[in-house]
DNA sequence: CCAAGACTGGAACGGATCGTTCCGGTCTGC
DNA sequence: GCAGACCGGAACGATCCGTTCCAGTCTTGG
């Protein structure tokens, strides 16, 4: 049996995480943006796709059905970890630095789960869950904080994005920070990474939608 | 003169405001909900729409001016407060309440801004800014929070949404309350309106996008 | 009661977009 | 050198959406 895979084989092979990747950071960027935009990305043709994927809706709720695997993962890391505030807090910090939540959140809806995805859904909830409990029962974590709330916490720091991947994680991570040290004084260390700039914050004003010049003189 | 407008005029004098307060709904919603949708939720005709605005974007462009111009009234009463700490709780409060930021936010970039908006937005900068200052200066906020901290808190709050309006709006006050005080035990108060449950943060998978039945059958 | 006109509802149009299919081409293994 | 796996991208058909347009309704003034 030969394990070397060659020519199309191997461009094959390496296009499947080119493609799965590609179609990350698009829909990331856009939850309804156009199939072929993640075959330019990919730098691919379409039939590539179709190949792969039965449908968009099918890729779609494959991309989700692998942020929501992380999203398990990342928890079940997390819980190896013996103090519980620590766990969870290592948790959120692993959430957010794989961007699974904002995936999730963006692209839920757009396809039909299958009865797998739901029921990771649920352990992931479980997961979720055994995390804060176990931070309440350290006492560190305010007793008036639930699951729901962690989830709220999560779908937060999703929202923030610039259009650098990088910074926009080491962003996350600030506001998580905050968040989690609390904006009042007190003995947490120093906010990490470079304060964010001003500038970086008005990217979403750069766009400014050519309206093809439809004029309306006659 | 007479002041006293009837019939079709109240018709229209009330619409106007019906209109706005619907495509603000709608908009918020969904950034790039078709126009036809903010006047079936108005309960108007599409006549009523192209009567008062130019094109889309005009009204998208005048919805996203009036949402400047409430965060820059927000900044003002704030600053009135004479402690520097309670004026910037204050603002942040007010524009989570007002739902402003959200609006900006995603409807940035589908429309080009006149140079009065770009004003406006450098003043509603300075205004933050200066609440900002302030705080620090009272040695109340953690020195190494910036303005632009500041505006990804609200990205971050904006971005918390449940179907109905005004517990979204509960939601918001909530993690806002948890970002100013912190999730460490402190001295702060505990956090106000009832915790979010499971369900009502489940409302994106409810939707499950029927696929018109494409059968592949052949 | 009538006529003019302000204002509206919603159908119709034309253009753009997008998911999907299909065909011709390339490379591999035999 | 040929069969088949695999690919790129044009073409198709459907849908959607912004805008225009016209017929209908209500109000006012006489």
């Amino acid at each position: 049996m030969t394990t070397n895979l060659s020519g199309r084989r191997v461009q094959a092979a390496r296009n499947d995480g080119v493609i799965l990747s590609a179609a990350r950071d698009v829909f990331l960027e856009d939850p309804k943006a156009p199939i072929a935009a993640v075959a330019e990305r990919a730098g691919v043709g379409i039939s590539a796709l179709y190949r792969r994927y039965k449908s968009k809706e099918d890729l779609l709720r494959t991309l989700c059905h692998d942020g929501l695997r992380t999203f398990i993962a990342e928890a079940e890391r997390a819980a190896e970890e013996e103090d519980g505030w620590v766990a969870l807090v290592r948790f959120l910090g692993g959430v957010v630095e794989a961007d699974v939540h904002s995936l999730t959140v963006h692209l839920a809806g757009t396809f039909t789960s299958t009865p797998e995805m739901i029921a990771d859904a649920v352990r992931a909830g479980t997961l979720a869950g055994d995390l804060v409990a176990r931070a309440h029962g350290d006492g560190t974590l305010r007793p008036d904080v639930v699951v729901a709330d962690v989830t709220l916490v999560l779908e937060a720091c999703a929202a923030i994005r610039v259009p650098d991947r990088d910074r926009t994680v080491e962003l996350r991570r600030r506001q998580l920070a905050l968040i989690l040290d609390g904006m009042r004084r007190g003995d947490g260390d120093a906010l990490p990474g470079p304060p964010p700039d001003a500038a970086e914050l008005n990217w979403r004003w750069a766009q400014s939608r050519q309206p093809a010049q439809r004029d309306t003189t006659e």
